[in-house]
DNA sequence: GAGCGAATACTCGATTTCGAGTAATCGAGA
DNA sequence: TCTCGATTACTCGAAATCGAGTATTCGCTC
């Protein structure tokens, strides 16, 4: 089984919701947009109900009220158990106290860097800048707001260090371009002869490493400590 | 339809593989591994073989091949087809070029900070730092490996890309510590007696807030700019 | 040469996740 | 008063995700 219950962040979302008061889901989900919570953690309808469903099954949650205004579909409006809050303040300080692998797309992107020739990452990672200035712009300019209104800092605090990992990325993908225009990234003119290469001869990356001295003109030493499965 | 016929990271991953040349799946899980793309993109065996399997029905990849070595269950030898070529290219041009966003399990903790007393907040993100530092230093000298073999650094930019993130969100969660620690964060002081308030009157943090006069001796100018649905 | 742990190469089915679709109501303007 | 877009409140089924389980073989030691 499953570490958690339920595992998705949002039903963690819903914990700290109905934490402080009673709610139908779908006023979850509006206050959780209200508040901007919802830019911190992945909220979607479907997602919601099955994850009420599932609290209320574990018995995280339960329901205490269903009201009808109208000819509305039935509200069914929930409250956290005991058992709820307790796992809730587990699930807290394991957020925030134990380090979890997080997934990144640009990651993901590096990790394919050389099927690209060099001047096209560094176009790539410049676009990428541009975009992420905008956002980092944005989500200032919310904060200047909302500190000019006194609003405690710790009830924006997320999207403080959502700013801070976007600099990072910004900063990181400026540099890294920088760094490739210029050969100075380590192998960089390796990487760029390469692609010439496989551009005039038509032939294979594999292949040219099957030879390096062929057509590098040298024999890389890094080439021999490469264990064979990883070629 | 979703944007991608097949969306998940390892698609992209295997994509990447079979590029370089034909192989089976099993095969382009250990060559992840021992190149450590793994850190980068999510691999599991169940993942690996729908995902597979996926590509197949969408054209992106075919069957060339299917060896038997003794009793050993079939290996099924995949290659990569034009459409394939296409789709990772333009998939690792958005990868690289187009931010989207991600989420952090910290950035989540971080969205319900207030739910915790501050003290046991600063606790966590200290201990959540040392962990990080550790995690850290681990890559940086398997860095050093690498850099002092000539490895190419293009082959593991990923990987300190990663090691980019770790740093701020250690410098983050270090330097918040000690913000709240001596109430240097805006609004320290108010969620400090809060919790002293809900602990020795065993009321809601809610109740607190529909009357601060009464609690805290003043009125919070930033309460009446609070939207009903964010109460 | 028997025993055993690691590696090989998957399979399976139970959850989870998703997001488009639906259907009613409300409010603002023509 | 009629219309039309926005909001409210959810449903549904297809697709993705997962990770534990299985069965074989290899290499090593005792």
């Amino acid at each position: 089984m499953a570490r958690r219950k339920v595992s998705n962040p949002l039903a963690f979302a819903v914990l700290g919701s109905l934490g402080e008061r009673p709610m139908h889901p779908y006023e979850i989900s509006t206050m959780l947009r209200s508040r901007g919570k919802d830019g911190s953690i992945k909220l979607n309808y479907g997602s919601l109900y099955s994850v009420v469903t599932a609290l209320e099954k574990a018995g995280f949650i339960e329901a205490v009220e269903t009201v009808r205004e109208g000819n509305r579909p039935e509200r069914t409006i929930y409250a956290i158990t005991a058992q709820g809050r307790a796992e809730f303040d587990d699930w807290l300080a394991e957020l925030l106290g134990t380090p979890e692998k997080d997934f990144s797309q640009l990651e993901a992107g590096l990790a394919y860097l050389p099927a690209f020739a060099p001047d096209r990452v560094a176009e790539l990672l410049e676009q990428r800048a541009g975009v992420l200035e905008q956002e980092i712009a944005k989500l200032k300019g919310m904060h200047d707001q909302m500190r000019s209104q006194q609003f405690p800092e710790i009830f924006w605090i997320e999207s403080d260090f959502r700013v801070a990992l976007l600099r990072t990325e910004v900063t990181y993908a400026r540099r890294l371009a920088e760094r490739i225009r210029t050969d100075d990234l380590a192998g960089t003119e390796f990487w760029r002869r390469t692609h010439e290469l496989v551009a005039e001869l038509g032939v294979q990356p594999a292949d040219l490493l099957r030879d390096p001295v062929k057509y590098f003109g040298v024999d890389f030493a890094w080439l021999r400590e490469v264990p064979p499965e990883a070629r």
